[in-house]
RNA sequence: GCGGAAAUAGCUCAGCUGGUAGAGCAUCAGUUUCCCAAACUGAAGGCCGCGGGUUCGAAUCCCGUUUUCCGCUCCA
């Protein structure tokens, strides 16, 4: 991050504090850790953005509705969707090298390099044995699939039923694979590193935090950085906030604040499919808070405790969701270029590991000051939403499609759908949006120096359309200012101001992003005209004040954005 | 959570080797002004982050603490 990009994202924050966009949440008791209010204009620029996106994703798509499900939903929902396992890490600090790691995966990195042992020791003393050439395949032969080879030995899989995955050798994988296999049985290696297996497994089971940090004392795990084994204890970190529920402590249940909005979807799609007689594919649509206990959650709204989703699932019959993650994945960016954001400071950023449910993940990224950072995912997520919940909840979750594929003849029939979720970061899209909106412009002449702070948003996100301004505080322009002013507020968010030098307004309507100004002049109470001034260019234009409404009205249009 | 830095008016900061708290902008009340900031007069605004210590005396020195920033660690 260079000097100057660094200092621009600063002066955005403390612009978006001083003009009322973002404050710290409960400043006057010292704020607490990551967590943001928005203010006047802030709520504004926010709620035109939930707007921009509802419609372009509800109204613009006959085949996705939008719903407003609960923040606090059934617990079970979270073990269906593996948030209970997948949100809470066993985590360990090193006390020479302050670095810190996830406890399972010391040991499982600890285990693999045994197994990394045992085979390459294998490997060498049946090369010796049968004067041969074993090599491992290059793509097995490293950590990774070491571990893969593991699991399958382990899980008892006859390794020599297998094609020529794990063996190179010229002669065929009779005599000297199977004395490869039995080598590694016998290792000493190996049988520590089933054992420490089984172990970890265990203590993961019965959240043994002990447990696993013995393992990882037995096991002589040092610190890849400093080399000791000089470590903290291990201790949970639950990314998950709970809270009770029911009024007497006795009886309250534990429930989560939810961490993602699309369970909610999820829960309700058999609800939202039957009500609406909703044909597949088809979406739903919701906007909603999310909380996570980020392990360090920092760099302004960028990573909040308390965060706002805009999240579309789309139900799709399984083999097409290829063609239908490229079409919304297409889709999305477009809804960002249309802002007007330069193309080069987006990129996808394809997920080469994979989450447990996925089978295709795409990132947008936005080239923040600080590095490109995800602002919305795209994710294919296969059936494992639907097919987890109707596993826990003992309901079916499946479709009947009546369609008929061209290639039987018969109707697609009864499935369960697979899902496309698109997922974008509410506070990702402010800050965005704010960034790439502030501009700190050099006005200066030869004669006098001078610059302003604008806001360059979008007229359509812009939180204030229009200010109006009397030329001066007397004879009769504010009188007539606020006349033009009631008319247009019906439709508008409109500000009146008076006071200060008429450039000193300009100004600060530039700094929350006002894309117009109005102001009344004495030919207005000659003729009826007012001066239009335009934010970004600073040009005027003189136009008759009953046309104001339709002129502004097709500037802010969401025309601009949606068609 | 660890390490480093910082915290003084709404904002940006000054305040020396301890001696009663300062400026500019912003705000408020007026004056002036027919189109792009900083014109004139006046007013208000501070437990110098918080707690302790040293001292006759602390914004200043010491210790602790909180918050923020910058790194590291985590993030389907």
């Amino acid at each position: 991050m260079s000097k100057s990009t660094d200092e621009l994202f600063k002066n955005v924050i403390s612009h978006a504090k001083e003009y009322g966009f973002v404050f710290p949440s409960s400043e006057i008791y010292d704020g607490l850790s990551a967590v943001y209010d928005y203010g006047q204009f802030g709520a504004e620029l926010k709620n035109n953005i939930k707007t921009y996106w509802w419609k372009a994703m509800v109204q613009m798509h006959d085949n996705i509705v939008g719903i407003d499900s609960a923040i606090f939903m059934h617990p079970k929902i979270w073990k269906a969707s593996g948030h209970v396992d997948g949100f809470s890490d066993p985590m360990i600090d090193n006390k020479d090298s302050k670095k810190r790691y996830r406890a399972d995966q010391l040991l499982e990195d600890k285990i693999a390099s045994l197994i990394k042992e045992a085979v390459d020791e294998a490997k060498n003393k049946t090369n010796q044995k049968y004067n041969t050439r074993i090599e491992l395949e290059e793509q097995i032969d490293n950590e990774k699939s070491t571990v893969n080879l593991f699991n399958e030995i382990v899980s008892g899989i006859d390794i020599n039923a297998g094609e020529h995955r794990y063996i190179n050798t010229p002669g065929g994988k009779s005599e000297a694979f199977n004395w490869f296999t039995h080598l590694i049985l016998e290792s000493d290696y190996f049988k520590k590193a089933i054992e420490a297996n089984t172990k970890l497994n265990e203590h993961l089971k019965n959240e043994d935090l002990v447990g696993l940090k013995d393992l990882i004392i037995a096991l002589n795990i040092k610190c890849p950085v400093s080399g000791t084994a000089n470590w903290t204890d291990v201790r949970q970190f639950n990314l998950m906030f709970s809270t009770q529920m029911g009024a007497v402590a006795d009886d309250a249940d534990v429930v989560y604040l939810r961490p993602e909005t699309a369970q909610g979807i999820f829960v309700n799609y058999l609800n939202v499919q039957k009500s609406g007689r909703m044909k597949i594919p088809f979406g739903i649509a919701q906007i909603g808070k999310a909380f996570r206990n980020e392990v360090i959650a920092r760099q302004f709204i960028i990573r909040m405790r308390e965060f706002e989703q805009m999240e579309m699932q789309y139900f799709v019959r399984p083999g097409t969701q290829k063609e239908w993650f490229n079409q919304w994945k297409e889709a999305r960016l477009k809804w960002h270029l249309a802002l007007g954001t330069d193309a080069a400071k987006y990129r996808y950023h394809e997920h080469v590991k994979l989450a447990h449910y996925a089978d295709a993940a795409y990132d947008i990224e936005f080239e923040f000051p600080f590095g490109f950072k995800e602002v919305e995912g795209i994710h294919s997520r296969t059936d494992f939403d639907l097919s987890q919940h109707e596993k826990f909840s003992g309901k079916k979750m499946q479709y009947f499609d009546p369609e008929v594929d061209p290639e039987t003849g018969k109707p697609y029939g009864n499935y369960v759908p697979y899902v496309i979720e698109t997922s974008i970061g509410l506070d990702r899209m402010f800050l965005l949006t704010m960034i790439n909106a502030y501009e700190e412009e050099d006005l200066s002449t030869e004669e006098k120096q001078d610059s302003r702070t604008v806001l360059h948003l979008h007229p359509c996100l812009a939180p204030v359309k229009a200010a109006i301004f009397p030329l001066t505080k007397k004879d009769g322009l504010p009188e007539k200012a606020r006349e033009i002013m009631d008319k247009l507020k019906i439709d508008f968010n409109i500000q009146y101001e008076e006071k200060d030098a008429i450039g000193k307004r300009y100004r600060r309507q530039d700094a929350i992003g006002t894309p117009f100004c109005i102001t009344v002049d004495h030919q207005t109470l000659e003729d009826n005209t007012v001066t239009i001034r335009h934010r970004d260019s600073m040009q005027q234009e003189r136009v008759p004040a009953d046309q104001l409404d339709k002129i502004i009205g097709d500037l802010v249009s969401w025309r601009n954005l949606l068609k």
